[in-house]
DNA sequence: CCTCGAATCGGAATGCGTTCCGCTTAAGAC
DNA sequence: GTCTTAAGCGGAACGCATTCCGATTCGAGG
């Protein structure tokens, strides 16, 4: 494929930087795909060439730090990089989905809202491999699969919204129950 | 507050009957506002004020088999009745979960997809009620609460269509990986 | 049977995500 | 510089969920 031609790159950079701007002024519930475009001084049209849909723009949005964080537990320091044990490396890598899915809470629900299956690609593989990764070496004979579904489930943004927002449960509350039940993996 | 106007409990049945005829024709994508309104002969105006919103119409199809499932674990017989250890009832109640989310899978998905935050009320709460129970009775010390919500999350219709549509991973698969889990719990 | 008000009805109007398509333009080839 | 063409552009048009509000109907009380 070919490079991206040069108004094309100049639309991306205008319509991410517009829709930055919308995000920190009105919050996500006025991102609204018109609006971005004429924010960007662009057609909607454009916009959709660019980013798919509405959780597309959603997941550029929430890129940047996405590949910090995927740098971090595939190259970084210890426990949440290579050095530490498999089951510290897990837990550590939990407690830190964790806070970047609160710290980013909005925009994903959005995204998730607007297309839900698109959640299992891209960055969610990349999270779904890490892990069996690691629980193959903690479990060789287990479903480590499955199990990695089963782990990344309950922070989804969906239940972390909702047990944040109305249920008065913190964070660190979720992450001590999950480090319980990996535990309970590693006998 | 009143009994319902004999028109209004008219209405309700002509556009539960005309869904449940275009789903089983059409499939649920096929199961637009307008077109069950225009199928039951009634006015969009009737199924908001009656239903909510789309999700809400999910739920209502969904509604049946719902109550029959919940008294079965309420009281029906072990080992998903009362009767079994909690262990295994635990167990038991993860399968049945699982096959019956499996069971409505269209349906669940669409109504998660129309108003996400609306599966955390009505039956979610009523799962979620019954394992802490049954954990708080496995584990009196442990976070019955938070881990009721882990051991639900891996069975959301989003992770289970992905996995069953596009993962080529089966039901049971899904819910052995949950049984080692709860194992570990029982320690 | 008649009246009256509140509950209900229906469908037009709204807002928003998404698609479509004729026009424009970047950029490599000559 | 010119030509060519595929990529890109913009905004009108579409579909669908949801909201609004004037007209209608139920049913309790007289």
């Amino acid at each position: 494929m070919r490079r991206e031609r040069s108004d094309a790159a100049r639309n991306r950079a205008k319509i991410l930087s517009a829709a930055e701007r919308i995000v920190a002024a009105h919050g996500v519930e006025g991102l609204s795909m018109a609006e971005v475009a004429a924010a960007a001084g662009v057609g909607v049209g454009t916009l959709y060439r660019r980013f798919g849909d509405r959780s597309g723009l959603a997941y550029a949005l929430i890129d940047r730090r996405e590949r910090e964080f995927q740098a971090a537990f595939l190259e970084g320091p210890p426990p949440l990089g290579p050095g530490a044990d498999p089951a510290e490396r897990v837990r550590a890598f939990l407690r830190a989905l964790a806070d970047r899915t609160v710290e980013q809470l909005d925009l994903l629900l959005m995204a998730e809202t607007a297309s839900p299956l698109a959640r299992f690609g891209g960055a969610y593989d990349a999270y779904h491999g890490h892990l069996v990764m690691l629980i193959g070496r903690l479990r060789p004979e287990a479903d480590a699969y499955c199990l990695a579904d089963a782990l990344l489930a309950p922070l989804s943004a969906e239940l972390l919204a909702h047990r944040l927002r109305r249920g008065g449960v913190g964070v660190e509350r979720i992450t001590s129950a999950l480090d319980e039940l990996v535990s309970g993996l590693v006998r």
